[in-house]
RNA sequence: GCCGACAUAGCUUAGUUGGUGGAGCGGUGGACUGUUAAUCCACAGGUCGCAGGUUCGAGUCCUGCUGUCGGCGCCA
C-alpha cells in the first residue's frame, strides 16, 4: 500500500525509462478518444500521463478517460523523459480510478476562480479553503510555512534554547483587556491567551533561555491584510539579557529563516514569482536600528504630522519603511506609549528598552520586543502609572521578588514573516485556515 | 469601533435611458492519435442575496436587512 514512487523523482529523471506506479490525483484531462493526456498532481508536482487506446486495456482506457478532475488514481506506465515543455511523461500501461469524483458535483475549483482570485481571497475560495489547499499555489506556500517553522525551531534550538509551553486558557490578559476572548470555564471565565511571555518570564529563572511556538488570540476587530484573531506566535525570553541581546536574536532568527527558505524552498519561492536575490538580502544584511526620536524627526521631514510620544502607527511605519530595503529596528519608544512590562531606560527614564522589527516592502512590523522591567520597586511603579490593580499580576510581581535579574524577549509573528517572505498580498494567503473577525469557517 | 465598496448559472462575469437575462470556464452528449487553461458542434444549468417600496412594467430606481470584500485604529 505504501507509496514508492514521487513525481519529484520522477520529474528530476531518477525512473527514466522504467516502470513506476504512481499514486495521486487528477490536475487536468484532455485528449481525443484515441489518446487521453492525463496531468497527475501529488505533493511533490505533477506528471503528464499519456494513455494511448491500444497501450492499456479497454476498461482501463474508459475509467481514465471518465475520471474528472481530482478524482484518485493509480496509474502504472513508463517513465520518458521529452522534450516537451513539461519534461518528463508517463506512457501508460494500467490504470485504476480509487476515488471518483461525481459528474453532479464537480471539482468546485475552476480555471475561473483561480485565474481571477489570483492571490486567492475571493469569498468562494475562503469558503471552500478545505478544498483550496491542494490547488498549487496554496501547497506552494505550506511548504514555504513549514520550513519557516523549521527555521525557528533550529534557530533555537541551535542556541540551546528550551522548548517550553505555556496554558492557552488564561485568567488575565498581558495588556488591554478588550482584546481577549472569553470562553465559560465550568460557571467561571477564561480567556485565550494572547501571548506566552508572562508564563515565559516565570520559567526564565529556571531555564534561562526559551521559547515557544504556539497560537495566540486577539479578538480585535482589525480589517487588515496582516491582522489574524488567531496566529502563530513565536516568542523567546532570556535571562541576563539586555535590550541589545534580545535584538541581536530577532535579527538572528529572521535572517536564519530567510537562509532556510532560501536553500530549501528556491523553486516554491520562484513559482510565486518571488525574486530570490532580494529573499538574499533579507538573509546576509545587517538589520539597521532607529531610536523612535529619529523615526519621528524623519517622519517630521517628509512632512508627516505627528507629535514626540505618539506611537507610530502603521501609515507612518510604512512610510519608514520606504529608506530601506531590509528589515530595520525601532527602539526606545517614549514610556508613555508603551506597557508596563517595557523597563525604562535607566539613562533616560522618558524612554523604554523595546525594539520592533519592522519588515520593508510595506509589510510592517514582524517583531515586537525588549527588556523586561525586572526589580520589583520598578515593576510596582510602572504597574501604578497605567492605574492597573496589581492583584491579576501578583504572580508576575512574584517573579521580581524572589531573585529579579535583567531579562527580555520578544514576539515574532510567524504568519506575518510567512507573508513578507513569500510575497504574499495578504496573510490569509499564508496560513492553511485563517480565522478574522469574520469568518471561523470552514 | 469608524469609513468605503460589492452581491446576476457550480465558478468568473456582461447586462445601455426601467421593456421576456448573455458569454467564457466547469458538467453532459458527440467529433478528433501528441494535447499544454487543447480545439470544434450541441445540450443542460438562473427565486438576478433577502424583505419592502416606486412603476403599467424593476437585475436596473428608493428604503431596510443580511453577507462579503477593502481601508483606518489596535497589534505579531
Amino acid at each position: 500500500m505504501a507509496k514508492e514512487f514521487w513525481i519529484g523523482d520522477i520529474k528530476s529523471g531518477s525512473y527514466d525509462g522504467e516502470e513506476v506506479e504512481l499514486k495521486g490525483w487528477i490536475h487536468r484531462t484532455r485528449g481525443s478518444n484515441k489518446i487521453r493526456f492525463v496531468v497527475v498532481r501529488d505533493s511533490t508536482g505533477t506528471v503528464q500521463c499519456v494513455a494511448k487506446r491500444d497501450s492499456l486495456s479497454e476498461q482501463d482506457f474508459q475509467r481514465i478517460s471518465e475520471a474528472l478532475i481530482e478524482s484518485s488514481v493509480v496509474v502504472r506506465g513508463i517513465v520518458q523523459a521529452t522534450d516537451r515543455e513539461h519534461g518528463h511523461e508517463i506512457q501508460v500501461t494500467h490504470a485504476t480510478v480509487i476515488g471518483p469524483v461525481n459528474p453532479e458535483r464537480p471539482f468546485p475549483i475552476t480555471e475561473s476562480a483561480m485565474v481571477e482570485a489570483d492571490g486567492g481571497e475571493t469569498e468562494f475560495l475562503l469558503d471552500n479553503r478545505h478544498l483550496y489547499l491542494r490547488t498549487g499555489r496554496m501547497t506552494t506556500m505550506l511548504k514555504i510555512r513549514s520550513s519557516v517553522f523549521g527555521a525557528i525551531h533550529s534557530y533555537f534550538r541551535d542556541r540551546d534554547f528550551i522548548e517550553y509551553q505555556a496554558p492557552n486558557f488564561v485568567s488575565g490578559a498581558v495588556e488591554g483587556g478588550s482584546t481577549l476572548f472569553e470562553v465559560p470555564y465550568f460557571g467561571r471565565k477564561a480567556y485565550l491567551t494572547q501571548s506566552w511571555q508572562l508564563y515565559a518570564e516565570a520559567a526564565m529563572p529556571a531555564l534561562e533561555r526559551l521559547y515557544t511556538m504556539a497560537p495566540s488570540f486577539r479578538a480585535e476587530k482589525s480589517r487588515t491584510r496582516r491582522h489574524l484573531t488567531e496566529f502563530w506566535h513565536a516568542e523567546m525570553e532570556i535571562a541576563w539579557a539586555s535590550n541589545d541581546d534580545v535584538m541581536e536574536h530577532g535579527e538572528g532568527v529572521v535572517r536564519h529563516i530567510a537562509n532556510t527558505i532560501l536553500e530549501d524552498r528556491e523553486s516554491e519561492l520562484e513559482n510565486l514569482g518571488r525574486d530570490l536575490e532580494t529573499i538574499g538580502r533579507f538573509a546576509d544584511s545587517d538589520y539597521p536600528r532607529m531610536r523612535y526620536d529619529e523615526a519621528v524627526e524623519t517622519l517630521q521631514s517628509k512632512g508627516v504630522e505627528i507629535e514626540w510620544g505618539q506611537d507610530l502607527d502603521y501609515s507612518k511605519e510604512k512610510i519608514l519603511t520606504e529608506d530601506f530595503e531590509v528589515p530595520h529596528f525601532l527602539t526606545h519608544y517614549p514610556r508613555i506609549a508603551k506597557p508596563f512590562y517595557h523597563r525604562p531606560d535607566p539613562d533616560d527614564p522618558k524612554y523604554v528598552l523595546c525594539h520592533d522589527l519592522l519588515a520593508p516592502e510595506g509589510y510592517g512590523e514582524i517583531i515586537g520586543g525588549g527588556e523586561r522591567t525586572w526589580s520589583e520597586d520598578e515593576i510596582l511603579e510602572r504597574i501604578g502609572e497605567e492605574d492597573t490593580p496589581t492583584e491579576p499580576y501578583e504572580f508576575y510581581i512574584d517573579i521580581r521578588r524572589y531573585g529579579g535579574v535583567p531579562h527580555g524577549g520578544f514576539g515574532l509573528g510567524v504568519d506575518r514573516v510567512c507573508t513578507w517572505l513569500a510575497g504574499a498580498e495578504h496573510i490569509r494567503e499564508a496560513i492553511p485556515f485563517p480565522r478574522d473577525s469574520r469568518r471561523v469557517t470552514p
